[in-house]
DNA sequence: AGCACGCCGACT
DNA sequence: GTCGGCGTGCTC
C-alpha cells in the first residue's frame, strides 16, 4: 500500500533568532517546540543536533527545517549547539514528520529511532566520531571474483525494470522462489545505480540477514557499509558517520537503516518484503517496508520489493497496476524445488509420526541435514492439573506458563518474560496430580536426541537468540546434522547441506484467530521449502496435519500459489480487510478490571457498520490480560487515511475522556493479533 | 501516618 | 519520554 500523500507544510522560515526543535521525546499535541537562539548572528542549520531545556531537566533535540505552530508563552534559550555540523540531513524530515502524521507516533520517537543511541543524549560526539566522519573510507581486503553470467529471466527482468524505473512512480515486486537469484538481481540493479553516481539502499527484516547481503553488495562495491550484528555499539556509530558523511556507496541494514542519510539515493530494496518484523516494534509502530516506499516516492526513485512469498496485498497491487511485477520463475540451474507432502498427525503420542523418523534417518545415512519447524519454544507448552483441569497461567497476564528445561527449570510466561519455579501442588485445587502436555522444541530437541543418537542436533529459537548466528554459522558448515527451531529456521538463510524439512504444528498456525494466520503459515512452509534441496537434487517436505484435507495447505503441497492469493484475497474483499480497506488496532487496557469490563458491556459504542468499513468493538483483546493490564480491542475500517485518523480520534477522546483506560494504536497492525 | 503505585497534565 | 502532583489503597 503506498500511503496517500501528506499536505505539505506551509513554507516558512523562523523568524531571526529563532529556532524550531524536535526534541528526541514524546510530546504529545505539539512535538515541534520554539527556543531562542542566544547567538542569533550564528546560523544553525537544520539537522544539528542541539541542547534544550524542558521542563526541569535538559534534553537533546534536532534543529528543524519546518516552523513550529506559533507559541504564545515564554520562549526559553537553547542550552548549547552539540555538533559541527548537521547530523539528520533535511530531506529526512519530510520522511520522519509523514511517519508520524501517518501513524499518529510522536516524531522525537521517530527521529530519536532513526539514529545511533548515544546520538539522542544531550553530549557532544567523540573525536572518534569526526575522525570516521572525515577519514579515509577503508575497503575491506578481498578476493575479486567475477560475478556468474545473468541467467535469461534474470536479464528480462533486469531489462524491464531498467524501462520502467523512472516512469511514474510504482514499486517493483519481485517476485522469486529461494535460489532464483534475486540477490544477483539486487546487484545487478544497484550496479546501474552506482553507475548513475546515485546510492543504494538494502532492507532486511532483520539483523542476521544483513551479512549474505552485504557481502553480495561489496562484490559490486567495496565500500558498502552494513549495519550489523557482529559490530559493536561504537561501530555502529562510527558507520553512520561515515555514511553522513556521504561518501558510503551502498548500505545494507535492519529496519532502522531506513532512515539511513545516504546522500544522492538512488534506488531501495527491500528483501523479504513480507516479513512482519518490518512492522513489529514494541510502543512505536511503524512500517518500515511501507516508509520505504515513501521515501523513495518522496525522491522519485525506484524501490525494489523482493520476496518469494510476498504479501497478498503486495499481488493484488500488482493485479490492479498499483506496482510493477517482475519475477525470476524457478531455481538457477534448473534445479526442482522440494517435493511437499502432506503427513496425518497419526493417533500415536509422537510429535513425529510416520515416515518422518525414517526419512531423517535417511537423510542422516547420506550425510545430509534436516530442518525441523516447530513454533514453539521451551520444553512443553501446557502444565495441566488432571484434578481440577486448569492449565497454569501467568498470575500477571492470561496466557499459559510454559516449562522450560534450559537454561533453568522454570515455568515462564512468553507474554511477560516472569518466571516462577515448577509446582509440585496445583495452586487452583492444591491437587498433587499434574501433568506436562505437549512438545515444544526443547522437548523436541530431546527426543531427536534419544531417536538419533548421536546426531548432532542443533536448535534455535528466541531462547538461543544471543549465539544464534554462530549456532546457524555451525550448522551451516556442517556441525549439525538436524536443525530445529521456531520460524527463524524458515527465514533467508543459505543452507546448502539440507535435503529434508519438516513442519510441526501447522494446524496451530492455520486456526490462529487472524485475518493473516493463513498466509503466514503459508508463507512458512514455502519458505521452509525454500531452504530445502537448494543446492543438491531430490529435497523434500513434510506438513504434519490433523487436517490434511485443509485447502491452505494443498496449495502448499502443489506450491500453487496463484490459487491461495486468489483464495485470499477474494475473502479480504468480502470480509473487508487489506488491501481493500486501511486498518487501525486500538488496544485499551487498565490495571483495573471493571473499566474494562464495562467498555465491553457496550455493545457497539461507535454505532452500526457495515463489514469493511467502520468501527467495531470493542472485544476481548489477545490475551485479555498482559503484564497486570486487563485489554480490550477496538478494530477501525475505512477506506482512506484520512478517514482512520478521525474514528482513531473518535475512539480516543471517548475513552480517554471516562479516564483509568490506557489508549493505544496501531495504523496498519500487520495482523490484529 | 507513610508510602508505593498508577494516573494525569505539563513540557516552547 | 520524564517529572511532579495527587488520589487510592495497603502496611507498619
Ligand atoms: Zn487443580
Ligand atoms: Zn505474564
Amino acid at each position: 500500500m503506498v500511503p496517500t500523500p501528506v499536505p505539505s507544510d506551509p513554507p516558512s522560515l523562523p523568524e531571526e533568532g529563532l529556532l524550531t526543535v524536535l526534541p528526541f521525546d514524546a510530546i504529545p499535541e505539539i512535538p515541534l517546540l520554539t527556543y531562542r537562539n542566544p547567538d542569533p548572528s550564528t546560523w544553525i542549520p537544520p539537522g544539528t543536533r542541539v541542547a534544550v531545556p524542558l521542563g526541569r531537566r535538559t534534553v537533546a533535540g534536532l534543529v528543524w527545517s519546518v516552523p513550529a505552530p506559533p507559541f504564545d508563552g515564554t520562549l526559553r534559550d537553547i542550552a548549547g549547539v552539540l555538533d559541527p555540523a548537521p547530523v539528520f540531513p533535511s530531506p529526512l524530515h519530510t520522511l520522519v514528520s509523514f511517519g508520524a502524521w501517518y501513524y499518529k507516533i510522536p516524531p522525537g520517537l521517530l527521529a530519536k529511532s532513526a539514529l545511533p543511541p548515544s546520538l539522542s543524549l544531550p553530549k557532544s560526539l567523540p573525536a572518534s566520531f569526526w575522525k570516521a566522519y572525515g577519514a579515509p573510507l577503508e575497503e575491506e581486503k578481498r578476493e575479486w571474483t567475477d560475478l556468474p553470467p545473468l541467467s535469461l529471466a534474470q536479464s528480462d527482468a533486469l531489462r524491464e525494470w531498467e524501462e520502467k524505473r523512472h516512469h511514474p512512480f510504482a514499486p517493483f515486486l519481485l517476485r522469486g522462489v529461494t535460489g532464483s537469484g534475486k540477490t544477483r538481481l539486487y546487484q545487478e540493479m544497484a550496479k546501474t545505480a552506482l553507475s548513475e553516481g546515485s546510492s543504494v539502499l538494502v532492507l532486511t527484516p532483520e539483523i542476521g540477514l544483513v551479512a549474505p547481503l552485504l557481502e553480495a553488495m561489496r562484490a559490486i562495491s567495496p565500500l558498502a557499509e552494513g549495519i550489523h550484528s557482529a559490530q559493536t555499539k561504537a561501530e555502529r556509530t562510527r558507520a553512520f558517520a561515515r555514511i553522513l558523511s556521504g561518501r558510503v556507496p551502498v548500505v545494507v541494514g535492519p529496519r532502522s537503516a531506513l532512515f539511513s542519510p545516504l546522500s544522492r539515493l538512488g534506488l531501495i530494496i527491500v528483501d523479504e518484503e513480507h516479513d512482519p518484523s518490518y512492522q513489529a516494534y514494541e510502543g512505536l509502530s511503524f512500517n518500515a517496508r511501507n516508509l520505504a516506499i515513501r521515501r523513495a516516492q518522496d525522491l522519485g526513485i525506484p524501490v525494489v520489493l523482493g520476496s518469494a512469498t510476498p504479501l497478498s496485498d503486495s499481488i493484488f497491487h500488482v493485479s490492479s497496476g498499483r506496482y510493477h511485477g517482475l519475477s525470476l520463475p524457478g531455481r538457477i540451474g534448473g534445479r526442482s524445488l522440494p517435493a511437499i507432502h502432506l503427513i496425518p498427525s497419526g493417533s500415536g503420542s509422537s510429535p513425529l509420526p510416520d515416515p518422518v523418523p525414517e526419512r531423517i534417518a535417511a537423510s542422516l545415512d547420506r550425510g545430509e541435514q534436516s530442518v525441523i519447524l516447530l513454533n514453539r519454544r521451551g520444553y512443553v507448552p501446557t502444565l495441566l492439573c488432571r484434578s481440577c483441569h486448569t492449565t497454569l497461567s501467568c498470575p500477571s497476564c492470561a496466557v499459559r506458563l510454559v516449562f522450560h528445561k534450559v537454561p533453568d527449570r522454570r515455568m515462564i510466561c512468553h507474554s511477560c518474560a516472569s518466571s516462577y519455579a515448577v509446582p509440585s501442588l496445583c495452586p487452583t485445587c492444591l491437587g498433587r496430580d499434574l501433568e506436562l502436555r505437549g512438545t515444544a522444541t526443547q522437548k523436541l530437541e530431546e527426543i531427536l536426541g534419544k531417536h538419533f543418537p548421536g546426531a548432532r542436533i542443533i536448535r534455535l529459537d528466541a531462547d538461543s537468540a544471543q549465539d544464534g548466528q554462530e549456532r546457524l554459522a555451525a550448522f551451516r558448515e556442517g556441525e549439525g546434522d538436524i536443525l530445529v527451531g521456531t520460524q527463524v529456521v524458515a527465514k533467508g538463510h543459505d543452507l546448502p547441506k539440507v535435503t529434508y524439512g519438516v513442519v510441526l504444528e501447522t494446524d496451530g498456525m492455520l486456526a490462529f484467530p487472524d485475518y493473516r494466520a493463513s498466509e503466514r503459515a503459508f508463507g512458512l512452509i514455502l519458505q521452509l521449502a525454500g531452504r530445502v534441496g537448494r543446492h543438491r537434487e531430490g529435497g523434500q517436505v513434510d506438513i504434519v496435519t490433523r487436517d490434511p484435507d485443509n485447502p491452505v495447505l494443498g496449495w502448499a503441497r502443489d506450491y500453487n500459489q496463484e490459487a491461495f492469493y486468489k483464495e485470499t484475497l477474494d475473502e479480504r474483499r468480502l470480509l473487508g480487510y487489506p488491501p481493500f480497506t486501511r486498518l487501525a488496532s486500538v488496544i485499551l487496557s487498565s490495571t483495573h478490571e471493571a473499566p474494562i469490563r464495562e467498555a465491553l458491556a457496550e455493545r457497539s459504542p461507535f454505532g452500526k457498520f457495515p463489514a469493511g468499513n467502520g468501527i467495531f468493538g470493542p472485544v476481548p483483546a489477545l490475551p485479555p490480560k498482559l503484564k497486570n493490564r486487563y485489554r480490550a480491542q477496538v478494530v477501525i475500517k475505512g477506506p482512506t487515511i484520512g478517514l482512520v485518523h478521525n474514528r482513531l480520534e473518535q475512539v480516543r477522546s471517548y475513552y480517554q475522556s471516562r479516564g483509568k483506560i490506557l489508549v493505544e494504536w496501531q495504523i496498519d497492525p500487520f495482523d490484529l493479533g
